[in-house]
DNA sequence: GTCTATATCCTGATAGAC
DNA sequence: GTCTATCAGGATATAGAC
């Protein structure tokens, strides 16, 4: 029986794989400005040397690990939606372009299996990451595929303007990465479908509600304005008072 | 008249000032991991070996930098989270907890000045870096007055349980964090304001729509999540049509 | 393809003169 | 307090034997 990592991995692929899944997990663990060269390849049990022979550098390798996964993802997402936007047709709701978001990243995940969730982390990380590479790899990946999903979003919610649904979506898909990406998502998934069967449509529906709730919240309205206007106003009279005092 | 320096401060300052300032600059463009002690004093005007007279080393010192704003911070919050408490009593809503959470914030922005903004990114950074110096510090530092909050949107949002409220508030926190560290608040912080003269009510309107309608979204519902259940099912099948064609 | 050994650079930190 | 000079170690990357 072959050795096991500590995501489960077996320590008898090739080289190239090793290396890619012992970064995999580096990153997710420290991002990619903490972790380093000698870091991965004792992680990954190969030689120091073989990053470069293999990937050229650690920027053409994280650029690798972020490929190999979002590239699948990025296809899967585009085609579900694809096949909701013909199937449905005008009947196209925010849930359906929201499961088209969702659902092949917790398929992708399988997290039935024990190093599932480690993926739902994995692309936090990859959204959330500091690092100036990462970010334009992302970034330069997604724009087409975003742009599909924003204008998909649009038709469901027609009455919200671009810029308005720009950043709901923004604000919402933050929090989104925000939530995966921090502390243990492992239980994050098990406190959603405690005694419940069908993991993935808990998952997406507790997701889902929040960013629907976000995305269909009234518009500002002058009325409410005015009224939190009172209340910063009696807030400064109340510290006012209290400083005094 | 004194050098002026990006964020326009003026360069006459002591040396463990423009330390402070120059780093927190550097740390709000690059993250901490990114930043050395030489691009740092480089950009202080200062010599290398003062870090370490003043602060006793990189960690020191961000967490310094840290310090100086959000222990203030910190502090306003509270303050005003006591006084909305004491004068509104059982009428408190979910809306005064946000406006003591945020006006602070804004409050030392000073979003009137020309360098406002910019300490709204500082937040953000603070709150998304991936260093755990970072992490580690802002954690220790606000689990206390976190409770504080969490016990006041507990007492606002009566129907829902501890732990979906935890999960919504760290959804949405994450969001408003996300939001402020990206990019460019100041263009954010324009859009919002158009034409309108009292910007701090409009930014705070707008981000608090979305975290109400976050946190007050209805509980999981389970004809919802049939209704989720029958949309994924139909799109495993439109993706089977679609790949055997 | 894989290894050892090393080049080159940059990091945080410090010793000691002034 | 401030400076110069430097240390010790880690970073990425590469040359060259096998």
């Amino acid at each position: 029986m072959a050795l096991q990592s500590v995501s489960g991995r077996t320590q008898s692929a090739d080289t190239k794989t090793r290396i890619l899944d012992a970064t995999e997990d580096l990153f997710v663990e420290f991002g990619y400005e903490s972790m380093s060269l000698r870091q991965i390849t004792s992680a990954a049990q190969v030689n120091l040397a073989s990053v470069n022979y293999h990937f050229g550098g650690k920027e053409a390798l994280i650029q690798a690990v972020l490929s190999r996964r979002m590239d699948k993802l990025n296809d899967e997402r585009l085609k579900l939606l694809d096949a909701l936007q013909s199937t449905q047709g005008a009947a196209l709701t925010c849930e359906h372009v929201l499961v088209a978001m969702f659902l092949p990243a917790l398929r992708m995940a399988g997290f039935d299996e024990a190093g599932g969730p480690r993926f739902l982390r994995f692309l936090g990380r990859a959204y959330t990451d500091v690092s100036s590479v990462v970010q334009d790899f992302v970034n330069g990946h997604y724009t087409s595929s975003l742009g599909r999903f924003f204008d998909a979003f649009q038709q469901t919610l027609p009455q919200l303007p671009r810029q308005e649904l720009g950043f709901r979506l923004h604000f919402a898909m933050g929090a989104v990465a925000g939530v995966l990406a921090s502390s243990n998502t492992n239980r994050l998934v098990h406190d959603f479908t405690r005694g419940q069967s069908d993991d993935e449509a808990v998952v997406i529906g507790r997701l889902a509600a929040l960013m629907v709730a976000a995305l269909n919240a009234p518009l500002p309205d002058p009325a409410q304005l005015d009224a939190l206007k009172t209340i910063i106003a009696r807030a400064d009279e109340s510290r006012a008072a209290e400083s005094s005092r």
